[in-house]
DNA sequence: AATCTCCGTGGGAAGGTTCCCACAAGCAAG
DNA sequence: CTTGCTTGTGGGAACCTTCCCACGGAGATT
């Protein structure tokens, strides 16, 4: 390999070679209609000198860059960095990169990354809406999968998420299973429609299933540890309840923090039931037994989907993966630690 | 704005403001020498049809592409996805973007994503070496910024890393003030040179402390809670330490169960120091008191000292940021929660 | 023997921008 | 009045590839 192996062309290839760019590129593309004769002089040429195509030109003219975009909240929250993880080993083997942007949930930020996007010609575009009124998404040339609760917003729009009534009926059959009766529950932000799809799948299994719906307690808090443990203490005060389904892991791990601090114990005075596979609950003691959103997955399904409609599919679906139960330690245990998969559900 | 402005070239806006697509161009690049009028023509043209510079041929002809790559082990591995998001900031304030490729430590998938790296016509790349004999990486075009313990291995390039001797040297200090003694150790994979660099550091601080340094205990095991949880048991065997130090936080967690399940307290019994700043870490009960590693300046600085290297300065420095101490529950308190910073080192 | 089809190949245009150079007009200095 | 400099402008080349079309030769078909 030479050193100025950055300056050459296919030019500089087709005269080495002794034939013409065309073929040259031909063969770069690997297109079938090259004599062998061609293909092995062009390809020696390619190895001895080193040469790399210019992606750069061959986007210009193509129209494809081969990237896709990918714009989350924040890259530094683990949620969003296992969707992200997702979708790069979805692009990866494909050959395509992702260009990811965080927008820190603000709009502002949402719709400058955006035309960042569209501007530096991306394929396609992964994306957590977080402004209600999206009018640069919809307007948006560039093909487009959404991804989170807040996707459903825009039904033309193929999308992935999690099936939370699945993950919230995993966790009330393993309830039942253990004969805990009906959970005292911990809900976060009233705003998001994540909390009503929580209490109420909820609300419906528990009506299913006989039990006296109308006097389920439930506990509003901030969405951390501390939230959690104060929705916690507060939710102590009104009587011990057997156990505890939060919407989310912060607040489950809060609320083990309150138990041990009441003096209580965790399982067997209060069981505890988290909500979404933070890596974090693998560490607290005992280990949080919860739902797992299936995240990664979200970030594997997005590209895939991208994909199809970057291909020109005209029908991508959305997508509802399932919830997984992961058991550590914070239920009484039936015979140890085990993963509990529900199933896919896929509408158009 | 019209629909089809993802077509509109400046030969268009040209046309529509009535000037050439030369003036077009400067007044989009924002050049100086363009009259008042001219560039308002042209600023309307644009606003009014919706035009996007068009940012493949804007690269393709200028060399730039406003594109810097991130070679990292694993996104969703927090420390990575702090760097990640630091340097994120960084490019996104000076309009940049960032290409995250995943090597997963294994030195093949690194040589790939440096080759797709460079094919795509990044204008440079922050990389996490894990190979040794990285001659790909020392071949490269592209101007390149390491980071990571392992970056030291080529000082031929600028880099940017965690001081580890002044992190330990400050968890050192805090122990003494405490006057909790020499503590015991625990440390994981011996083939890695961070190991060392631990030992050695507590060794030398140690003995300048008066500390009796030849009795050190040290217990090595895997570099994850379980590790942690096992290298404590069999520490604890040999004796109860006043206090333990652990070259990662993840060991400091599981240590943190051994201590309970040996039935004694942290820190009344055994007082635990982990290093690293895992979120994680938050978490536990009590929360692990812990050094942090400037994660997210690492990024924000590697992206920096890139962008130096780009706009052609030939000497940037080796960087090496301080680490910090926060405080939580696993040493006996003096003062309750807080962070204590250090000093940033600057060699070139 | 003449025509047709297929295959491998080459040349030129196109993709949308920036960069370089030339040019005209205005003004100051000789 | 000429010369020189500055300022704003325009046209064309260049960046490097892919795509389209045309062409010649070989083999098959009429």
């Amino acid at each position: 390999m030479t050193d100025n192996a950055a300056s050459l062309t296919i030019i500089d290839i087709a005269r080495l070679s002794g034939v013409s760019k065309s073929t040259v590129s031909r063969v770069l593309s690997g297109a079938e209609n090259v004599s062998e004769e061609a293909r092995r002089k062009v390809t020696e040429a390619v190895e001895a000198s080193g040469f790399r195509r210019n992606e750069l030109a061959r986007s210009l003219r193509s129209g494809r860059t081969g990237m896709v975009g990918l714009l989350i909240p924040d890259i530094a929250n683990p949620f969003w960095a296992e969707v992200a993880r997702g979708a790069q080993d979805a692009a990866t083997e494909e050959m395509a990169s992702v260009l990811i942007f965080n927008s820190d949930w603000d709009p502002e930020r949402e719709r400058r990354h955006l035309m960042a996007l569209t501007q530096s010609r991306v394929d396609g575009a992964i994306v957590n809406p977080v402004q209600n009124g999206l009018d640069e998404l919809s307007r948006s040339q560039v093909p487009l999968v959404l991804i989170g609760s807040s996707a459903e917003r825009f039904p033309e729009l193929p999308s992935v998420g999690s099936d939370i009534t699945q993950g919230v009926q995993l966790g009330l059959e393993r309830l039942v299973q253990a004969d805990l009766g009906m959970p005292a529950l911990l809900v976060g932000d009233p705003h998001r429609t994540a909390r009503e799809r929580f209490v109420g799948a909820v609300r419906e299994f528990g009506a299913a299933q006989g039990w006296p719906v109308e006097g389920l307690r439930l506990q509003d808090g901030h969405y951390t540890i501390e939230g959690g443990r104060d929705a916690m203490k507060r939710l102590l005060q009104g009587g011990v309840p057997r156990v505890v389904f939060a919407a989310n892991d912060m607040m489950a791990l809060g609320a083990l923090h309150a138990v041990r601090e009441a003096g209580l114990n965790c399982p067997e005075d209060v069981a505890i039931l988290g909500f979404d596979g933070t890596p974090a609950a693998e560490v607290s003691m005992p280990g949080l037994t919860t739902i797992m959103k299936p995240s990664r997955d979200i970030g594997r399904r997005a590209f895939e989907l991208l994909s199809r409609k970057i291909a020109g599919d005209e029908d991508v679906p959305h997508m509802s993966l399932p919830c997984s139960l992961v058991e550590r330690g914070t239920l009484p245990t039936r015979e140890g630690p085990r993963v509990v998969r529900g199933e896919g559900r896929t509408a158009t």
